[in-house]
DNA sequence: CCGATTCGATAACACCGTTCTTTATAACGA
DNA sequence: TCGTTATAAAGAACGGTGTTATCGAATCGG
């Protein structure tokens, strides 16, 4: 006939647990009898609403980029484009570093097998537009040289996840160096190889630092 | 008196076997048991020998960064500066690819408490200093303007190990992007970003992919 | 050659993800 | 409204993990 229906709320509780024991006390802490004992269920419970663990790790995922999403959208669009791609970099380390071990499976490696689902893939692609929009902008009414605004996103991207990741790793800290000045000088060179005057890049990233610290996004 | 003596071969075998398995099988291959099995002792070995299985992990590591310096090394100095750099470039491609569970542990983010070992440290800046002596030669004979070649080449860095991380990820096969074109983007906006002329980056960039692809680092 | 001392193999402990078994509950047909 | 039934959820169990305690065996100095 009909059969027992599932408690949407626990799995609801299952992911805020899960999301809370990654930020908090990182991946080791994420366990199935740990979330379940957490949210007050049983860990069969992880099992009947997200199937695995991996599946409802892959939930906070998808969760991490929609939160992920909201903080690049923060910083405003104002009259210097080249500003606000470099106020969108700002955030987009402010999140990695409050937010590393979400960030860390956010984007850790997958094993060439695995192809991850739609709506992973979608949700990922929605940060990313956020950054191809806002350089959009620097090539139409800014001073950027942009052929194709998605391949110039990539390079973006690149300088931005790689620097952070470095950073994460403890690259900076360990051997004294100064990771602010490290990534505003990506965030300059990226401007300038996009074919803008240096004096011009220079004062572009000196205005979204100054933004960036005004949002509390410096440190 | 005197002790017995630990084998030394057997913490040899120990981490053969724990860089194999991390190679070919991947980290979840690497156990104290399975490791332990196949070099043909205890798991007790690891403990005598290694103290933990992170710090098992570390000498992998370590191996690693030596492996990865020797590789990073291989692309020959010419009088094109910018395209030894570059030539660099893909071989730090390769290795990330073909080694991309090694890869992965040698640049994993660590807690934040935890810091490094002294040996690991400097294992791990040697490689890095494999690249700053050949952005050097782009500002002493080359066309680049470098005031700081380390700072110069911490931004190179991190828009290569972004790159790699990001194709590691499954992103350019997900969505049907050329990893190669991109990242040979990148390689081209930093030339340019570092005061090239737009015209010989792409050339630079050109003789460094015919050199990678002839050496088998292309794919 | 003896005995102190450490290596290393075995087994145990506490944990993990996952599955099996069982029970209780919720939703429909009558 | 009640009985049926399929499923949710709880608890124990299985095979794994890293690590450690126990203990026999091997080795070197005296």
């Amino acid at each position: 006939m009909s059969p027992r229906r599932p408690d949407p709320a626990v799995a609801v509780r299952l992911l805020e647990v899960a999301a809370r024991l990654l930020a908090v006390e990182g991946p080791a802490a994420v366990s199935a009898r740990r979330v379940a004992t957490e949210a007050g269920a049983s860990t069969m419970a992880v099992y009947t609403h997200f199937g695995s663990m991996d599946e409802l790790l892959a939930a906070v995922r998808r969760e991490g980029f929609r939160r992920f999403g909201l903080e690049l959208e923060r910083p405003a669009l104002t009259g210097d484009p080249v500003a606000d791609v470099m106020a969108q970099g700002w955030a987009y380390r402010h999140f990695a570093l409050t937010e590393r071990h979400l960030y860390d499976v956010m984007f850790r490696a997958r094993p060439p097998g695995v192809v991850e689902h739609q709506d992973d893939a979608e949700s990922s692609m929605a940060t990313f537009l956020s950054l191809v929009r806002r350089i959009e902008r620097c090539g139409e009414v800014g001073p950027w040289l942009v052929a194709d605004a998605v391949s110039a996103a990539e390079v973006v991207w690149s300088a931005a996840h790689g620097h952070c990741t470095i950073e994460l790793s403890g690259y900076h800290a360990g051997v004294g160096r100064d990771p602010v000045a490290s990534y505003g000088r990506c965030l300059l060179h990226l401007a300038i190889g996009f074919g803008q005057d240096p004096a011009a890049a220079a004062k572009a990233l000196t205005r979204s630092r100054t933004r960036a610290r005004r949002s509390g996004q410096l440190d």
